[in-house]
DNA sequence: ATAAATAGGTAGACTGGTCTATCTATATTA
DNA sequence: TAATATAGATAGACCAGTCTACCTATTTAT
């Protein structure tokens, strides 16, 4: 029987990319093997090796898609919007959007944070990490900056509280193993934005 | 040389929890061997088996023993506050206080939620990161019905926002680094708690 | 008091298995 | 033909856990 090969699919890579982030969400990095994802992309090993460097590569690549496809749902959502508190709401919705795209076997929050939590410090893929939350609280920043153009302080703080909001709320909502607090934590964040 | 023994310090088994806690803290729980730990306890391996059932029975008694010093670090603080706001300060500050417990090499934030972000759906020691943080958040809950006794409501919502603040703050000093991010979230606590 | 039993420690070889990564040899595709 | 795929063997490190064999206290029984 011949493989499926690329023609009736995906080139290698991306079904590489595509296994490896079930994987890695599901079981967690260091659980998941490399033959477990060569087989799961109905893949050769060694065209594993002809894509990406190594394991970590691959690791670094899953994340920074990750990173990529959250921008894009936040994208949408903020298109729709025009008033900053509407694109603020947006962020909120891009995380619950974000949060159903590898679940095979249940919520388990955060793709990127638990990666992180796995990786040492100076790994690659913990920078990306880093740079991703840095990047989504920049996005809140920049509408609060808007809504409190004389307040640079205040507006400030308000992006670091919604952030910790965002971050806390998908943190327990992995641990319960659905995105519920993450309804929880739009609905804070509406309510804070109204009061200004 | 004689071994060590009992006598000049702490016990095998404590001397493998005291060695687990690092290890487990700084290079993750699946990147830290068997080997490793018994090495750092100084230690022989048997005797890792003689006082627990599996790798994933210390590290089980891990989370619980980290869990434990939470609340101990909590308590003594509780006690020197009387009024309700103090006493949900006294959660942050544990937190604070809590972020030092065995970074050796490092902050890396919550040890339980890093743990938590390893383990299986199933594991027990996942079920323990849960109870610890739902009963964080239930000693906040308490002392907010305190100060709204006529709104529970509120007082339900509060305290998921203020453990929201908590563990997204928590998570962002861990990909930081350091804890400033804690002090942050306890500013933003003592500004909303001021505004009840 | 002395002897035996018990509890808990040591060092380290060993098993069976998994891991990442490379290599070979063949087949398909453009 | 040249690039890229395949299956599968292989290397070498590492894993959790078991086992043997010995040692040292403390406790119990005679």
């Amino acid at each position: 029987m011949p493989p499926p090969s690329k023609h009736q699919g995906a080139s290698a890579r991306d079904r590489l990319l595509n296994a490896a982030a079930v994987l890695f969400y599901n079981d967690g990095i260091a659980a998941t093997g490399i033959d477990a994802i060569t087989a799961r992309a109905g893949v050769a090993k060694q065209s594993l090796y002809n894509n990406f460097a190594s394991k970590s590569d691959l690791v670094t690549t899953y994340i920074e898609q990750r990173h990529d496809e959250w921008l894009a749902l936040y994208a949408a959502r903020a298109a729709a919007a025009h008033h900053p508190k509407d694109i603020i709401i947006a962020v909120f919705d891009a995380y619950d959007d974000h949060a159903t795209f590898a679940y095979e076997r249940g919520f388990r929050g955060c793709g990127l944070l638990n990666a992180a939590a796995e990786l040492g410090a100076g790994d690659a893929g913990r920078k990306a990490v880093r740079r991703h939350k840095e990047q989504v609280e920049e996005i809140l920043h920049n509408q609060l900056s808007q809504l409190l153009p004389d307040d640079a302080g205040r507006a400030e703080t308000l992006a670091a509280h919604l952030a910790f909001l965002l971050e806390g709320a998908m943190t327990r909502a992995g641990l319960e193993g659905d995105a519920n607090r993450l309804r929880s934590a739009r609905a804070m964040a509406r309510d804070m934005l109204a009061r200004l």
